[in-house]
DNA sequence: CGTATTTGACCCGCGC
DNA sequence: GCGCGGGTCAAATACG
């Protein structure tokens, strides 16, 4: 990626279709990306869905977990009771009588002290889910360099697919993002990437200054509607509705699925709308200043 | 030799 | 309760 340029095409994007063809240059290798917003495609929300949608309902406790829930992580975690915790089974196990000090206890406090590492994993009341989002992407690679660095942590067979899905984690501290990749059984051509959470830190790529971040007045937009997308809040209708539909989806995916490529393409796109509207884009200088990424605030003011 | 990947085992939630 | 499928862990292995 030392080398990396990146620049799109085809930014006459049809509506209705939700696409645009971008093509990726790395070290003399150039590889050709088709962007495709995925509505409702595999139970996710596309993410112009996120973005433009209305607020989901409020849950409905007797129902469970809605698909809704799921997949923003946007639900109660109803703690136990006190009195619950006598119900599990394992409890008297995890305390042997005080005289019993052999070799078999030892044995044995090894493999209760590997069950309460399980356990305190197990006893952890419903893992909260971080905010998801999906795109798919038309490349010959399963795994697409973003800017970040990933650790493959599991790899599972996906029923009725030949493909399977790999799991990656971020590899910096304290970042716990996790992305699944899988080839659609449907399209071998087509990469699908599902994001969980978001980056906590700059993205490597650009601290190096190797892309280009948007001018303030637009990534302030991106900021604000951001945040108000992670905090499962319906983001203002003046942050999108000026976009062009490939700015839209380039602002949405800059958040953590491609800062790098995104904002290269939100440039672009942006220098193309100010031609068209300049007063299109609303500044918006009050507190969505403080919600904007650390790594955008640091680009210099110059209009 | 340090780091990344592979892979089988395990946990968990859910539906029947 | 049981089986299934998705997700995660961690030891073994590969790789630079």
């Amino acid at each position: 990626m030392e080398n990396a340029t990146f620049y799109s095409s085809d930014h006459q994007i049809p509506t209705d279709f939700r696409a645009f063809t971008s093509v990726f240059e790395s070290d003399g290798e150039k590889s050709c990306w088709e962007f495709l917003d995925i509505h409702d495609t595999y139970g996710y929300p596309s993410i112009l869905d996120l973005l433009t949608m209305p607020p989901p309902p409020p849950p409905k406790p007797e129902l469970g977990r809605s698909l809704t829930q799921e997949l923003t992580g946007d639900f109660t975690v109803t703690p136990a009771t006190p009195n619950s915790s006598s119900i599990s089974s394992s409890s008297n196990d995890e305390q042997p009588k005080a005289d019993e000090k052999d070799d078999e206890k030892q044995d044995q406090d090894e493999q209760n002290a590997a069950k309460k590492k399980l356990k305190a994993r197990k006893k952890n009341p419903k893992r909260l889910r971080e905010p998801r989002f999906a795109f798919m992407t038309k490349s010959e690679v399963d795994h697409l360099d973003d800017g970040y660095r990933w650790r493959k942590y599991g790899q599972k067979a996906v029923k009725n697919s030949p493909f399977p899905r790999s799991y990656y984690r971020c590899t910096a501290a304290a970042c716990g993002l996790k992305k699944r990749v899988e080839r659609s059984s449907e399209d071998p051509t087509v990469v699908v990437t599902t994001y969980e959470g978001q980056h906590t830190h700059p993205c490597p790529v650009l601290s190096r200054g190797s892309f280009v971040i948007p001018p303030e007045s637009s990534v302030n937009i991106l900021g604000q509607a951001h945040q108000y997308l992670y905090q499962q809040q319906q983001p203002p209708l003046h942050c999108f509705h000026d976009m062009t539909p490939s700015l839209r989806f380039a602002a949405a995916a800059s958040n953590s699925a491609f800062p790098n490529i995104s904002s290269t393409i939100f440039e672009e796109e942006l220098f193309k709308s100010s031609h068209i509207s300049n007063s299109n884009f609303v500044r918006d200088d009050g507190l969505l200043q403080d919600m904007v990424p650390l790594q955008m605030q640091k680009e210099p003011k110059e209009e």
